[in-house]
DNA sequence: TTATTAGGGGACAATATTGTCCATTATTAT
DNA sequence: ATAATAATGGACAATATTGTCCCCTAATAA
């Protein structure tokens, strides 16, 4: 479904959101923890949150990931799942034709754009706070 | 959402039942032709079609792959899917988790579960031959 | 100012996926 | 029998993805 840069970079959001709301940073080593990830992987995934806005960080003693309150409440799963795997999900044609056309479908393309459709609303509507909020509740887990 | 390979599979199944539909054995290269993919590639694409009893291939002259009707009646996308991709898409966890858990669930589970159970449904309710026809009543197509 | 802390970035390595090449086997028709 | 046809199979190559290593830069505190 997605790619596992993009499952690293939702499940990274969602923790350091958690601790965000604790007015917490978290550096690389407990995100990596907190979500069972290669380090030194999951610090380039970081970086390109960071780059396309989603996180913050601040070097030295102290420093550290975080998300403000109110990139939180803005952001979507939508917003990180674009940034690693593009579009492609929301509008890719199911069989890989160059480009999913409704007066030109491909075998699957009518059944298919209603799952897509769906999955796609879902990743819009919900915010990485929603998600983050449910995770501190103890109503989710980053980890088996 | 589906690895190329798969793609493939899905594709060259459908048209090759298309084709048995008329009583005509296809060969690789129209198949590629069909819905323009990569000979050589294609071609084991094919082969593992067969280990998986999806399609049936003959020899020689006047041979080619074909699909007989009680098949493409019994065979759903589910089966293709199945044979390249495996169940991680109808079981495994939207965010990479070890296994999907209810009890457990990640941050997406709830919502995403739902997405998914509606994409098994589809895979397992399609048959290829219901795809085979419209193809074939030119109401879908294998290539842009 | 210096030691320490923590993220940034570049090069590289491992693995999985996708794709190619070429020789072989089986079948059919002549 | 022989030639032509068409799938089969193995080895290999290209590419994308995932993951590692190591040094650099920035910030803080002592
Ligand atoms: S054309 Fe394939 S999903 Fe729309
Ligand atoms: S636990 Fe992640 S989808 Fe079920």
């Amino acid at each position: 479904m997605f790619s596992k840069a993009c499952e690293y970079g939702i499940k990274s959001t969602i923790y350091i959101a958690e601790q965000s709301i604790d007015g917490k940073r978290v550096s690389i080593k407990e995100v990596t923890k907190a979500i069972n990830s290669p380090e030194a992987y999951t610090s380039k995934i970081l970086q390109q949150l960071k780059k396309n806005e989603i996180i913050s960080s601040d070097k030295g003693p102290g420093g550290g990931f975080s998300i403000d309150n109110i990139t939180m409440e803005k952001i979507t799963l939508k917003d990180i799942v674009y940034s690693f795997d593009g579009d492609k999900i929301y509008k890719g044609c199911g069989l890989g034709l160059n480009q999913c056309n409704a007066v030109r479908p491909c075998p699957v393309h009518h059944e298919f754009a209603i799952i897509r459709d769906g999955l796609t609303r879902l990743l819009e509507e919900t915010t990485i706070k929603s998600l983050a909020l449910q995770l501190q509740g103890g109503l989710s887990f980053l980890k088996a």
